[in-house]
DNA sequence: GTCTATAACGTGATAGAC
DNA sequence: GTCTATCACGTTATAGAC
């Protein structure tokens, strides 16, 4: 779970660790370079010598998801964990956005910007979701395969459902409370058939 | 279903229509009095008179949509309409979102950017989201205990799913194209019991 | 009610010193 | 690698003419 939110000294990883933080919990448009750098401690100009325009900081932003997503998953994999380990690996990741300052999905932020961001982040926002989507798909169609998930319809549609409810459900939480976060997910293990 | 989109002819709900159909698209902080005075053919003066500030415009869109809800569902009541046409009427909202350009919920821009946006504008996002939620809360409790609708869980738990998978499904249309909205939907009816 | 003009500010970005 | 200084631009907002 230390993976999910791994710390490095490199101030590279540093400025995306704060750029990070601000994109959850403000969305692109409206952060800005002086965020970064003020939480930093440095001037706007040291961002920029690292992530020359916003869209290169930003579609780095992205690859690091995308490299940690598949970090996490492959560890899961090397220790043949169960259909239903994964899946609480899974709940896991929203679960500590919003412990973390009730930040919200990336994906999430991303998709509801996605006119206004530049093009190379729209490219790599696709490919995370389709990763992360494809990885679930996996994990739910082996659960069923191996009678621990019980669910109608479409391993497809059960994905939609499952990833699309989690990532409205942070956005909720922000207007609702934290609360509907816990109901969601009881909600969506009983209709997986996990008691 | 026409009161969804109704138009009118005064400027002031022009300007909303322009405005609300930005939010949608684009987000509110990524929008600018620039590009709803360019899409009426104005200039950006001509909306300051009609909302002074920033925060006016984004407060009044919201209690559009608030005013907007309320009558939709009313008409149904008077209607006596039956849980499932109140539940596909629920649906079709989403549905002439996506329809319209691949709009997104306004409550999943206003709650993605709910800290960034000014606090009239969080208060009403509050309002908007228990009305629609409540709403379809005693749809769903309603169908439930005639018979019409079938489920495991608590009807809460089962609100939220069904609300957020809406709200989260219309981002993901936005990297996964429009096919990810039908089984959604299919899915979601399919777990209430409609076949 | 809409216009022109302009102010005040924040933002993304660059040049060049250290 | 970070700094100061500066630029060009878009944005919110206001004043005053028409």
């Amino acid at each position: 779970m230390d993976k999910i939110f791994a710390k490095h000294n490199n101030t590279k990883e540093l400025i995306l660790d704060a750029a990070e933080a601000l994109l959850q919990d403000r969305g692109f448009s409206a952060f800005s370079y002086h965020h970064v750098a003020q939480q930093l401690g440095v001037k706007n100009a040291a961002i920029h010598y690292h992530f020359p325009s916003k869209a290169d900081l930003g579609t780095a932003l992205i690859r690091r998801y995308r490299a940690r997503f598949r970090d996490y998953t492959r560890t899961l994999e090397r220790e043949n964990a169960d259909p239903i380990s994964k899946l609480e690996c899974y709940f896991a990741i929203p679960a500590s956005y919003l412990q973390n300052g009730r930040k919200i999905c990336p994906l999430g932020i991303l998709e509801a910007e996605f006119n206004a961001i530049p093009e190379p982040m729209q490219l790599e926002s696709r490919l995370l979701d389709k990763e992360m989507r494809d990885w679930l798909a996996g994990v739910i169609g082996e659960g069923r395969s191996l009678g621990v998930f019980s669910f109608e319809g479409s391993a497809v549609g059960k994905v939609l459902v499952v990833a699309a409810a989690l990532q409205g459900v942070l956005q909720i939480t922000r207007v609702a409370g934290p609360q509907v976060f816990a109901a969601t997910i009881e909600q969506i293990k009983r209709e997986l058939g996990i008691f």
